[in-house]
DNA sequence: CTGTTAGCGCTTTCAA
DNA sequence: TTGAAAGCGCTAACAG
């Protein structure tokens, strides 16, 4: 049996109509009669007509730029975001996609605010995905949905902005289970030291937050801290801490200096559980070691994905997403399925 | 600026060609003299040039089919795969792509070969998918190969054929896994039980192995067992060895009997670890209720994406596997995170 | 409200 | 060894 393709071409000559009526029906575009309308749509149903994506844009021959905006530090965690980015621009590529990257220096966000307002104003691009942010920002990004630009946010929300949505984690669920697994690893019993950094991020903030939700889970379970660890003088920090660090059964490492805090804790005596957020090469060999039990992994990769991919279905009216929150999923690495993240 | 798109014609016009010469060239079909030849990829490369898939399928007018086949139990576990499967199938309907689904009825191996046979001699199909298998089934792949069908198997294995790739765990991987998760749990002391099923597969004895390799590495931890459970008979099986799980720390679930064997553990006196492999709403519950600590998720989506997309891009010539292994990532869900994969 | 026509970028005859 | 022409399935003027 040979399956014929249904393509509008067969709707319209079963109907005895034209291609360009099937069409413009099949596409609610108008201008088609109810009674010739209402004949298409059933013919097509009929029939099980599946338009064919390829021949849609190759023909409407549009082409949209989308800018993604983001943080060089921590390297590490950003160049597999790009990878994602990279993963979606080369699938899209072809439907006429066309990704602009911008990568803001070290916490500048001045020149983030620049690159974003230039953005704007240069009119060349469809859409923005930023993923710089806090409050200062609210108000640009409203000021780039007011002149019609599509804007999500990734990795970094701006949940009081107009962005039509946001793509990455959900910090309180990593605070979570940050805490269950430490919980878990020292044996539901002892004190748990938490690790942060200087600046005080509304991510942060809720990382800590969802530690201290799930440890009245644990009665035996007590947190120490939280410690603020500046990230340019990490080993004259954790001096400052060290006596504190004494007697505990776990640390966990909020922020991005897991390698470096592994490095000290390694000459450290006795034997503590310690996790952390993310993974390189370097957080795989102390997890390799056994000095870091485990860390909990943001999906960076999809986090690039989503935030391209999304955003172009949402510029070709395949999906409508409006203040929606896509949460990225929360992976766990130990030593054994380490080697899967690397 | 406006960037003109590079396609075979603007390299046609520039370099006074006709855009056939050119395409011939481009795609190394010969009847273009050398000299032309190099003109034209000279040229392409200088322009960047890309050629667009999407014009190149619809011209191309390529129809394949893909059959799967796969068990049918565990069926929460396969209708994830069948998810990935679907995911696959529409994104590259698109292009030419049909996929044919073979589900076999619960361990009915000679069905399985009845189909396999039928689908090979039917002549109807590209490319082949297999998820059973064991030792009977080599002969018939290799058998399939040489009618010039392309074929794989996919989450179970049959390395002594001639299939062009395996997509899916390694099993070794899953029980070292299993051993490293279960012993952290415990505190790295104690005794843990490993509960298996009574038909001896290749892939138990993978995870068992996988198991007592990494258990040497934990010196105060034992195991005990292997115990097998009969499928059909779940309690009854647990009853006997119940005198045996008493002052375990930890029970690893090796089998897909993991939701019965909580339900049993429930009502036992005593609090252990348990671990076992994959999830549904009602692992799930039992992980909420702290019963089960936590599943090792064979990724069973992307097994079925990757079944069929690896595929694909043999048939179509742009990836070429032979005899490689995509082994697919072993991801732990605990409490906190197992939202993400329910 | 409907149809004709040209064209997206590439592939494939067929003829020169 | 090269080129002209038709066509994949859909869309977008434009005319009627």
């Amino acid at each position: 049996m040979i399956k014929t393709k249904v393509t509008a071409k067969i709707i319209a000559e079963q109907l005895g109509l034209s291609i360009a009526t099937v069409d413009r029906a099949l596409n609610k575009r108008g201008n088609v009669k109810e009674e010739t309308y209402q004949k298409i749509m059933q013919k097509a149903k009929e029939l099980n007509y599946k338009p064919n994506k390829l021949a849609s844009f190759l023909s409407r021959k549009e082409q949209f730029t989308i800018a993604i905006v983001f943080p060089e530090y921590p390297v590490y965690f950003w160049e597999q975001v790009e990878k994602g980015i990279t993963k979606a621009f080369n699938e899209l590529n072809d439907y006429g996609l066309d990704v602009k990257v911008f990568k803001i220096p070290d916490q500048d966000l001045t020149r983030g605010r620049e690159i974003i307002q230039h953005i704007i104003n240069s009119e060349k691009v469809d859409a923005l995905s930023i993923a710089i942010g806090d409050d200062p920002f609210v108000e640009l990004i409203d000021y780039g949905i007011v002149n019609n630009l599509k804007i999500c946010t990734f990795n970094h929300d701006s949940p009081a902005s107009r962005r039509m949505f946001y793509v990455g984690s959900d910090y309180r669920k990593i605070g979570r289970l940050a805490a269950e697994l430490t919980s878990k690893f020292i044996g539901e019993k002892g004190e748990i030291a938490l690790i942060t950094s200087t600046d005080t991020t509304y991510q942060a903030q809720e990382k800590i937050a969802g530690f201290r939700e799930v440890l009245k889970e644990y009665p035996n379970v007590e947190m120490v801290g939280p410690f603020k660890i500046d990230r340019l003088n990490v080993n004259h920090s954790m001096d400052l801490i060290k006596n504190s660090l004494d007697g505990l059964s776990g640390i966990y490492v909020a922020n991005a200096e897991l390698s470096s805090i592994a490095r000290y804790i390694e000459k450290l005596e006795g034997k503590r559980v310690l996790i952390g957020n993310d993974i390189n090469k370097e957080i795989n060999e102390y997890i390799k070691k056994g000095i870091i039990t485990a860390t909990i992994n943001q999906d960076p990769v999809n986090q690039g994905y989503l935030a391209v991919k999304k955003l172009f279905e949402h510029l070709i009216e395949e999906e409508y997403m409006n203040n929606k929150e896509l949460i990225t999923k929360l992976e766990i690495i130990t030593k054994e399925n380490a080697q899967f993240y690397i």
